[in-house]
RNA sequence: GGAGAGGUGGCAGAGUGGUUGAAUGCGGCGGUCUUGAAAACCGUUAUCCCGUUCUGCGGGAUCGUGAGUUCAAAUCUCACCCUCUCCGCCA
């Protein structure tokens, strides 16, 4: 949620921004609301200062033992008019916020202005390899080795949905065990194993509602949902608090599934585990003080790409233009790791700064010794990374023509120092 | 799921219709004293909104959340949420 007070000194950059991340929302009728609101607001608060103030007299002429009655049929009257103007506000304010909670945040001034096409590989890690061998999809290496059942997946929930076996389910933990482990020892991230559903409020905070309500699992009959990431119920642990400077900056990993219903998401391009309804994330969540947010930004972008290093898997950072920006994010890096099987950059992690944008909508705070008043603090994430997805990338990389998967070094502790899956 | 108790400021804990944003204690911050520290003493100590002649001033709101009764609600009524205790169920 943006700032009301921008929205009005600068209605053209939210015009802009309308604009860029394709989000209908009426400025006019939100800039009337606004000042109806604060129309309504000096009145109410005139008839209220009056209630008070009669408040007190009356009280002194029941003490006093005085005749009260006439007051208190005046007071009366003014009771109604507080009685007809408090639904005015209520409802003024109800259509404010919709609004407001409809406006995505404002890209940063570095972020390239554009689509998708405005997109910037920032850099590139290790060459792709070159294979002697005809190369196979993560779906062909996956069946041979028995290590994903895609047919059964699809039997016991849907399609799109995984059944892990065998080495297959060991390295998906190996994988979220190593993650967790690198960046609680080498990154300074406090790990926390948040829940997977969570409310609507939480939902809210983080930006996933309202605009994104279809592209999530509801329970029926509870007001909670299946989380799409970890970034929300992590993001939400400070939510209505106000933290201590002096404690920032604040960092968490966690590792949790997530669930999509990437409805409208099938065909060719999406088959295996490209894009599923349950993957395995681990999650990077920074809060940190406003003047530190981008240098913290770059330091995340960092600390994900390390994995992917670890991993030895070829793979680019992209700077996304406004067009591609999220809904909440002012500036957010995609990492992009190549497949050989299926010939594809595949995106396992999407890095952003989002400001107080998230701040705002869940009210976290944060107040120094020598701050008059607590400030909206600046929240980050990015996933660290996103297993489904890396789990490609390693099947198909690491592929011999025999059809064996080489199992990367850093895993091998993991796997009970295993060299390679194979077919048994 | 059933029965009961309860949700008040950073914490503890008063307050059951009328100058109560809220006693008191602890903690925090500033100061006096001290060579320094402790103790003692004095002061201070929430958040949000609106207006403004804007390093200030004025007003309003907030005692789990929402609705209601009333001239007036932390205090009364209802609903919901959460916490605790006991019983049941259960990985």
């Amino acid at each position: 949620m943006l700032d009301i007070k921008f929205i009005r000194e600068n209605p053209e950059k939210i015009k802009q921004t309308l604009h860029a991340k394709k989000a209908q929302v009426d400025l006019v009728r939100l800039l009337d609301l606004d000042q109806h609101r604060r129309n309504l607001l000096v009145k109410i608060d005139e008839l209220r200062a009056k209630q008070n103030a009669a408040n007190d007299e009356i009280s002194r002429m029941i003490k006093e033992k005085k005749d009260s009655k006439e007051k208190i049929a005046a007071m009366k009257e003014i009771s109604k008019q507080v009685d007809v103007l408090e639904p005015q506000i209520k409802e003024c304010e109800a259509k404010l916020e919709t609004l407001l909670l409809g406006i995505p945040n404002v890209a940063h001034e570095s972020v390239p202005v554009g689509g998708v096409e405005k997109n910037k590989v920032v850099r590139s890690w290790k060459e792709a390899k070159a294979f002697d061998f005809v190369v196979k999809d993560h779906i062909q290496l996956a069946e041979w080795l028995d290590i994903i059942d895609f047919k059964r997946g699809a039997k016991i929930s849907g399609a799109n949905f995984m059944l892990y076996k065998n080495e297959g389910a060991r390295l998906e933990r190996a994988l979220f065990n190593f993650m967790l482990d690198v960046h609680t020892r080498e990154h300074g991230y406090r790990e926390v194993f948040p829940p997977y559903l969570v409310n609507t409020a939480s939902m809210t905070g983080t930006g996933q509602l309202p605009k994104m309500k279809d592209d999530m699992y509801r329970v029926e009959g509870e007001d909670l949902y299946l989380i799409p990431t970890a970034e929300v119920p992590i993001t939400n642990i400070f939510r209505d608090e106000i933290l201590k400077e002096e404690d920032l900056p604040i960092y968490y990993t966690g590792y949790t599934a997530c669930f999509r219903k990437e409805a409208g998401s099938y065909g060719k391009e999406t088959r295996g585990l490209i894009r599923v309804h349950q993957f395995d994330k681990v999650e990077l969540v920074k809060f940190v003080k406003p003047e530190d947010s981008y240098a913290e930004l770059e330091t995340l972008v960092a600390n994900a790409e390390k994995i992917l290093q670890l991993l030895e898997l070829p793979y680019r950072v992209i700077e996304l233009a406004t067009g591609d920006l999220s809904f909440a994010a002012a500036k957010c890096y995609d990492l992009e790791v190549y497949a050989p099987g299926v010939k594809q950059w595949l995106e396992v992690s999407s890095c952003s700064n989002f400001e107080d944008f998230q701040a705002r909508r869940c009210q976290i705070r944060y107040k120094g010794k020598n701050m008059k008043k607590p400030n909206y603090l600046h929240t980050l994430n990015g996933s660290g990374l996103a297993l489904a997805r890396t789990f490609v990338a390693i099947l198909e990389n690491y592929q011999t023509s025999a059809g064996d998967v080489v199992i990367p070094k850093v895993l091998r502790p993991f796997m009970g120092g295993k060299e390679k899956i194979s077919r048994t």
